[in-house]
DNA sequence: CCAGTATCCTGCAGGC
DNA sequence: TGCCTGCAGGATACTG
């Protein structure tokens, strides 16, 4: 890429385009990773973007004719003429740079736990969970124990799983952690299958809502009736978080 | 160490 | 119609 552009400001760590503006030119973008809900730029020289979208945060890559949207705090202009512009109008995302070396003990990504979607998740959560007295939808959360899982799909796994959010970890069988871990994952790989969940006043850069309120069945339904019993969905505040769970069949 | 709460921010929905 | 309030989300600082 060529050129930095943008304005510093307060994202979750701070955005510093003049950093970035000394070190970004001249480098190549490599393959992209991602480690739980943190997206990591690979460039050559070596070191790496580190970026996270927060709630609202979007990744535009666009002609650089193309008009600008608000809350565009990072622009890179690439060598082929477009944009990559990092658009957060909630400021709950990041954009900072790591030198090689540093993943290990970034304080965003040293302390995450296994990637929610290992396959060695189902052997590793009992563990993990029964040791604790928080709700297990608090736990979940919990990036330091699994990385990857948000609000949603936290809600969704317990419903499919028939678990009651606010059961303590000590207090679910190991079966039910196993199975927890694998209904998990499902709900996770049919998500992505269907391009994600978007919220209500976000679109996708396309024009497309990405809304996968279709395929929701507890996460926002409170009020309406289980699609698995008839019983009326309920919600209320767990870890700070609205959690929706059906009175019935979630034990 | 662990559990629980407050905080950052903007756009939207709902109430009056 | 238009203002005002409350809520939503994720990571992390802070309190007990």
């Amino acid at each position: 890429m060529t050129s930095v552009r943008g304005e510093s400001v307060a994202l979750r760590r701070p955005l510093d385009v003049e950093e970035l503006g000394a070190i970004l030119p001249g480098r190549r973008f490599l393959e992209p990773r991602r480690r739980g809900k943190f997206l990591l730029l690979d460039t050559d020289p070596a070191g790496s973007l580190l970026v996270h979208l927060g709630m609202s945060g979007n990744i535009q890559i666009v002609p650089a004719a193309a008009p600008l949207r608000a809350h565009t705090h990072l622009i890179l202009e690439l060598d082929d003429g477009r944009d990559f512009r990092f658009v957060d109008p909630r400021r709950f995302g990041m954009a900072v740079w790591l030198e090689p070396g540093d993943e290990a003990d970034d304080p965003s990504l040293g302390a995450l736990g296994m990637e929610s979607l290992d396959p060695r998740l189902p052997k590793v959560l009992p563990g993990l969970i029964r040791r604790r007295r928080a709700p297990v939808k608090s736990l979940l959360l919990d990036q330091h124990l699994v990385a990857g899982i948000g609000n949603i799909y936290a809600a969704e796994a317990l419903w499919r799983a028939g678990i009651h959010p606010r059961r303590t970890g000590n207090r679910i069988s190991v079966a039910r952690l196993t199975n927890l871990a694998a209904t998990l994952q499902d709900v996770l790989a049919e998500a992505i299958a269907e391009g994600g969940t978007t919220l209500r006043d976000f679109a996708t850069p396309d024009g497309n809502s990405g809304y996968f309120a279709v395929s929701l069945q507890v996460y926002g339904r409170q009020g309406e009736p289980c699609v698995r019993c008839g019983a009326t969905i309920r919600a209320e505040t767990i870890g700070g978080r609205t959690t929706a769970w059906c009175p019935r069949c979630q034990r």
